[in-house]
DNA sequence: TGCATCATTGCAGACTCTGCACTTTCGCCT
DNA sequence: AGGCGAAAGTGCAGAGTCTGCAATGATGCA
């Protein structure tokens, strides 16, 4: 994690360094005087870049503390997990684990990045509206699968199960990430962690 | 449903009063040019109130598209989870669903915002962020829930196990409280949509 | 009716965010 | 090397959100 980056110019590792700068300036600040205590221009001047450019970076006043958006997913990925039979929700659960463990996420700023959101959960609160963008997206793809599998259900039963897969994943997937990231010892895949977690919530539902 | 609210003093009914007033001209507008192509002084022109006041009602722009927030839980329902057995997802889904219920829903209003929340579906996300506030409080209670049942399991895993509850359970209830909406033809009690949901749930998780 | 209290309002100002024009930097090609 | 075109960073102006404070107005109650 956090090496064997796929190094082209100079212009990204420049802009590489300065995402880092600049969000782990962003923690700092937040974890040391409160999120709504902390403007902008105090990051900007603690990162040293130009408001203008923060913006154009991170969009939003809290983007910085919250990490870049991921890439979207790959349609090669998004097929593979149409075409699978199984779990909907284990299938589901890997699409997204996939496209997070190749944005390659950095360590360190993962834990200050918990212990802040421990500190304000307004913050966590937005980390799931930035996702929620996607869940619509998320949805119909899950939709197709379920359309797939299961022909026969009617579309409005099957709109509602799309939705809460969606909604068990999404809400799944932060503590999978989470355990995965205390489990790290040395290379631990975050299969184990999704397998672990999947039971758990199959335990609790169940009783 | 939207009858029979406990009437007190003029102020109070003039605050209701104008507060649907205020959140439809909201819904309106927002349905009509989209979000953020609505200012709050648009807004407050077309209910008639002052930008001040309109802050002071719902303290974001956003604020008169989600509704108020509702009032908190009261703790005679929550020591009643606490401390009853059986499902525990089932027993907090019924423990939001009172509180919901008692806040005396408005059905109009509610019918709009599900339009505007398809149409923009960032929405639902500041909707999710909102009730992430009371997440952790909600998360605690269901740790204690979960100490007096099982106390026999690891304070980490039973912190985990109370996150996954509440992430569950937070993304099952919208779809709960939609599907009551929409069955609801004369008064059936929302007990059902969550039966109903929660089974479907069970039947998501385990395939 | 008259007073005490609470709600609404106006105003000034801090802060977030965007569009546009300008400058700098980088990648590439001769 | 040197220079050109494209991409990225910056400054500025301005719209829009949100807050504190002080003043005004409405309500509840004696």
């Amino acid at each position: 994690m956090s090496s064997s980056a796929p190094v082209t110019g100079l212009r990204e590792r420049n802009r590489a360094r300065r995402t880092r700068r600049v969000e782990r300036a962003a923690l700092e600040l937040a974890l040391a005087h409160g999120v709504d205590h902390v403007t902008v221009d105090m990051i900007c001047e603690a990162s040293d870049i130009s408001p203008r450019t923060y913006f154009n970076y991170f969009g939003t006043k809290e983007g910085a503390l919250l990490g870049l958006a991921q890439a979207p997913l790959l349609d090669a990925d998004i097929e593979a997990f149409v075409e699978a039979r199984g779990s909907v929700v284990d299938g589901l659960l890997h699409l997204i684990a996939t496209g997070f463990v190749a944005s390659d996420p950095d360590r360190e700023i993962f834990l200050m990045r918990r212990r802040l959101f421990a500190q304000e959960p307004e913050l966590q609160g937005l980390q799931l509206a930035r996702v929620a963008g996607k869940r619509q997206a998320l949805t119909r793809i899950v939709e197709r699968r379920l359309t797939a599998q299961h022909p026969e259900t009617a579309p409005t039963e099957r709109a509602e199960e799309a939705q809460l897969v969606v909604a068990v994943v999404t809400g799944a997937f932060p503590i999978a990430s989470r355990v995965w990231l205390d489990r790290e010892d040395a290379d631990a895949s975050i299969d184990e962690a999704i397998a672990m977690v999947l039971a758990r919530v199959r335990r609790i539902v169940q009783m």
